[in-house]
DNA sequence: TTACCTCGAGCTCA
DNA sequence: CTCGAGGTAA
C-alpha cells in the first residue's frame, strides 16, 4: 500500500512538474514575447487543472509555482535587504559634447581607437534587483540607497514577465538580475479608465503608477496593476571565474532565461555610433510602448569595463544620455514673497498649472530680485517652464511676443508681506531680508518649526499646519510656549481632539530631555548649523559661559570666524532672546553634560582629530549621519563644502559637485573603506603608497 | 519639487 | 471619509 502511494505520488509529482513548465512557458510566449501559442481558453484549463492537483495534494505545492504568484496576506510593514552588491547609479550625460567626452575618456584610458559599447533605452520606471538563489526567486527589492532598499519579493513575485524560476538553474547557484519594473503605457492608460470608471484617483503618469503599485503592502493589489520587468543586467555574487566576457553576453543569457529585454537594446561602435544610437531612440520614443527618458552606454568589453573601474562607485564605463529636458509655457499668474527663517524674501513664481515632465507645475523659485529682472519677467507673462526628471522645476525664459498690456513689472516690496516691518536689502548681497526679526510671524513659524525639527529637539507630530494655528492663536510666540501647552489649551484646535492633544504634549515632555549639540542648533541662531552647534557644545559645554563670550573669545573656537561670532553675540545680547533662554531651561529642559577630559584624550590620539571631512553621495555600509558621528567621536569635523581647509573627502555612490571640487582643489578622495582604516588610525598614505 | 502610500485620528452623517 | 504627518523615490 505505502509502496503504492509513493509511486502515484511520485506520478503526480511529475504531472505537477510538467504543468508547471507548461504555464511557465506559455507566461513566457504570452507575457515576454508578446506572442501566445495557445488560446487564452486552453492556458485557463491548464492553470485550473493545476491548481485543483495543487489543492488535492498541497504538499506538493512548491514556490516557484505559477499558481504561488498571488495570494500571500498583506504585511504590516516593509523589511530592508542589504543588496550583495550595491545598485550603482550612472553618470548623466546631459549634451552630445558631455557623450564625446565620455568616449574619449573611455579611449585614452584603455588606450585604444574604438570602443565597442552596449547601448539601450533607459526606462523611466523603478530600479529593482532579483535574486534568484539555486534558480528560484528569493528575493528583490528596490533599489533605496544604492546599498539597502525595501523588500518587495511579495509584490515582484507578481509580475509576470519575472521569471520564478531559472531555465538552467544548475550553472549558477546564486545570481542576481537588475533591471526595471515600468508600466506599458497602454496599460497605465487602461488602468486610468478603471480608476475613472470607479470614481477613484488617477495617477499622474506611468513611473508613478508603477511606484504606487509596488509599494502596497498587500501583494494581491500589486497583482492587479499590470506591471512589467525589463531586465538589464546581471550580477554574479560567486567569487568563481566570470562566466561573461561581454554585457551583450549577458543580455542574450537573460534572454535565453525567458527575462524580457529591451527589443531597443543592442550594440555599436565608437561615437559616431552612440550619437546616431541616441538620435534613433529620441525619434522613437514617443511609438515606444514604455516611458525613456533617456539612453544607457556602457563598454560592453567586462574586462575593459574592470580597467575602467568606479569614480566613486559609479561605473567610469558606463553613462547615461539624458533627453533634454521637457519645457512647456504657461502664464504666469503672480509672484508671490516667501518669507523664510532668516527673513529672506524669496520671489516665487504663481504659475498656471502645465504638465510638464510628467507632473504638474504650479510654481517655481525665482530666486532673488537680480534673477527676475535678469529674465525680465513680468506678471502676466507667457514663460516656458523646464522640468526633466528629479530636477526643480525653472522659468527658463519669458516669450515676449505674448506680453500682455496689462503685465504688471515685479517689484521687490520694502515692507515683509507677513508682518509689515521694513524690508532692507545690504549692499553687495542678493537678498532682501525682512528686519522684523520674530516680531514676523512667517519667520516664528519658521522658527519654531526649526526648533521641533528631526535634527533638533524632534518634537514629533508638530507640523506646519498645526505651528500655524498656534502662532495664529496667539497660543505660541516663542519656543518657550511649546512648554507652557497643556491639554485644555491645545483643545478645540482643528484636528486637535483629546488624543492629539495627549500625544502632542507627550512628545513635548519627551523632547526636554536632548543634548546640547541640538539645543544650540534648535535656537536657530543664523550662521549655526550642526556642525557649528557641536562645535560650540564641544568647546564650552556650558551654556552660560557661552552666552557671555565676547567676539574675540568666540572666534577662538575653531571654525568660528568673524561673521559667525558676531552672529553669535548678536544672537545673546538680545534680551529677549535670553528670556527664551531662561524660560526654555526652567520647563526643564535638560541635556547631559559630556566627560569632556575623556572625549579630548581620544581626539588627539586618532589620525582623524582636527580634520576635516566633507561627506558627498552614498556609502556603502553606512548613512552620512553614522559616518558624521563616528568622525566626530575621534575628534574630527564634518562640514558641509569643500575648501582648501577641507583635508579630506569622503564619496560614496553618487557624489555631488563636492567631488569635482575636491578634485579640482587635490584634496584627496577616501571611500568608506579608507575612512574606516582611518578611522582605526591607519595612515592613508600607506594604504595609497606615496 | 512632486507624487504616492500608510497611519492615526478627527470629522460628518446616518 | 478626510486631513496631517512622515517616509520614500526619482
Amino acid at each position: 500500500m505505502v509502496i503504492l502511494d509513493m509511486v502515484s505520488e511520485k506520478i503526480i509529482e511529475e504531472r505537477l512538474k510538467a504543468l508547471r513548465s507548461t504555464i511557465a512557458l506559455h507566461d513566457f510566449h504570452y507575457y515576454v514575447q508578446d506572442a501566445p501559442i495557445i488560446p487564452d481558453a486552453d492556458y485557463d484549463v491548464l492553470f485550473r487543472t493545476l491548481q485543483q492537483l495543487e489543492q488535492q495534494y498541497p504538499h506538493l505545492i512548491t514556490p516557484d509555482s505559477p499558481t504561488q504568484r498571488v495570494g500571500a496576506p498583506p504585511l504590516k510593514v516593509f523589511t530592508r535587504l542589504t543588496h550583495q552588491t550595491p545598485m550603482l547609479s550612472l553618470t548623466n550625460a546631459f549634451t552630445e559634447d558631455e557623450a564625446i567626452a565620455f568616449d574619449k575618456r573611455i579611449r585614452e584610458a584603455l588606450n585604444v581607437d574604438q570602443v565597442n559599447y552596449a547601448v539601450e533605452p533607459k526606462f523611466d520606471g523603478l530600479a529593482v534587483s532579483l535574486v534568484y538563489t539555486n534558480g528560484i526567486l528569493t528575493n528583490g527589492a528596490t533599489r533605496g540607497d544604492g546599498y539597502t532598499g525595501e523588500d518587495i519579493t511579495l509584490n515582484l513575485r507578481t509580475i509576470p514577465s519575472i521569471p520564478l524560476r531559472l531555465q538552467t538553474a544548475s550553472a549558477i547557484n546564486q545570481f542576481e538580475v537588475r533591471g526595471e519594473v515600468v508600466m506599458l503605457k497602454a496599460d497605465f492608460e487602461h488602468l486610468n479608465e478603471q480608476q475613472r470608471n470607479k470614481g477613484e484617483k488617477l495617477f499622474v503618469n506611468p513611473r508613478n503608477a508603477a511606484a504606487g503599485s509596488l509599494r502596497q503592502l498587500d501583494s494581491n493589489i500589486t497583482a492587479a496593476r499590470k506591471l512589467t520587468f525589463f531586465a538589464y543586467d546581471a550580477v554574479l555574487s560567486h567569487k568563481n571565474q566570470p562566466l561573461f566576457s561581454k554585457h551583450s553576453a549577458i543580455l542574450d543569457y537573460l534572454k535565453s532565461q525567458q527575462f524580457l529585454v529591451a527589443q531597443q537594446s543592442g550594440m555599436t561602435t565608437g561615437v559616431a555610433g552612440l550619437l546616431a544610437y541616441y538620435h534613433e531612440m529620441s525619434t522613437l520614443r514617443l511609438s515606444l510602448p514604455y516611458e525613456i527618458d533617456g539612453v544607457v552606454y556602457k563598454v560592453d568589453n567586462l574586462t575593459q569595463q574592470e580597467t575602467l573601474g568606479y569614480v566613486s562607485r559609479a561605473p567610469r564605463f558606463a553613462v547615461a544620455h539624458k533627453f533634454p529636458a521637457q519645457e512647456a509655457s504657461t502664464k504666469l499668474l503672480a509672484i508671490e514673497i516667501q518669507v523664510g527663517r532668516t527673513g529672506a524674501l524669496t520671489p516665487v513664481a504663481r504659475l498656471a498649472p502645465v504638465f510638464v515632465g510628467g507632473v504638474t507645475v504650479t510654481n517655481a523659485t525665482l530666486h532673488n530680485e537680480d534673477e527676475v529682472q535678469r529674465k525680465q519677467i513680468m506678471i502676466g507673462d507667457t514663460v516656458i517652464v523646464r522640468r526633466a526628471g528629479d530636477v526643480i522645476p525653472e522659468v527658463v525664459a519669458v516669450i515676449l511676443e505674448q506680453r500682455p498690456a496689462h503685465a504688471q513689472p515685479f517689484i521687490m516690496p520694502d515692507h515683509c508681506p507677513a508682518c509689515g516691518s521694513k524690508a532692507a536689502r545690504l549692499p553687495g548681497e542678493a537678498v532682501t531680508r525682512c528686519t522684523g526679526g520674530l516680531y514676523c510671524p512667517a519667520q516664528r513659524k519658521q522658527a519654531i518649526w526649526h526648533f521641533a525639527s528631526r535634527r533638533a529637539l524632534d518634537i514629533d507630530g508638530l507640523g506646519e499646519k498645526l505651528i500655524d494655528q498656534l502662532i495664529d492663536c496667539e497660543l505660541v510666540h516663542t519656543p518657550a510656549d511649546l512648554y507652557k501647552l497643556n491639554i485644555d489649551t491645545l483643545a478645540g484646535l482643528e484636528r486637535m481632539a483629546e488624543k492629539s492633544a495627549r500625544n502632542l504634549v507627550t512628545a513635548i515632555e519627551h523632547s526636554k530631555r536632548t543634548t546640547l549639540p541640538r539645543f544650540i542648533y534648535a535656537l536657530g541662531i543664523r550662521h549655526i548649523g550642526e556642525a557649528t552647534a557641536k562645535a560650540l557644545a564641544n568647546q564650552t559645554s556650558d551654556l552660560d559661559r557661552l552666552m557671555t563670550l565676547n567676539i574675540e573669545q568666540l572666534q577662538q573656537i575653531p571654525d568660528v570666524g568673524p561673521v559667525v561670532a558676531q552672529s553669535i553675540a548678536d544672537f545673546f545680547s538680545e534680551a529677549h532672546n535670553r528670556e527664551v533662554i531662561r524660560q526654555l531651561l526652567s520647563s526643564g529642559l535638560q541635556w547631559e553634560v559630556a566627560n569632556h577630559d575623556a572625549q579630548q584624550l581620544a581626539q588627539t590620539n586618532s589620525a582623524v582629530s582636527g580634520k576635516t571631512f566633507v561627506l558627498t553621495g552614498t556609502l556603502p555600509t553606512m548613512t552620512r549621519d553614522q559616518a558624521k558621528i563616528k568622525i566626530e567621536q575621534q575628534g574630527g569635523k564634518v562640514t558641509s563644502s569643500v575648501s582648501s581647509a577641507t583635508s579630506y573627502v569622503v564619496a560614496g555612490s553618487d557624489p555631488g559637485s563636492k567631488y569635482t571640487k575636491a578634485i579640482e582643489l587635490s584634496i584627496p578622495v577616501l571611500d568608506e573603506d579608507q575612512l574606516l582604516s582611518l578611522l582605526q588610525n591607519i595612515s592613508i598614505d600607506a594604504q595609497q603608497g606615496n
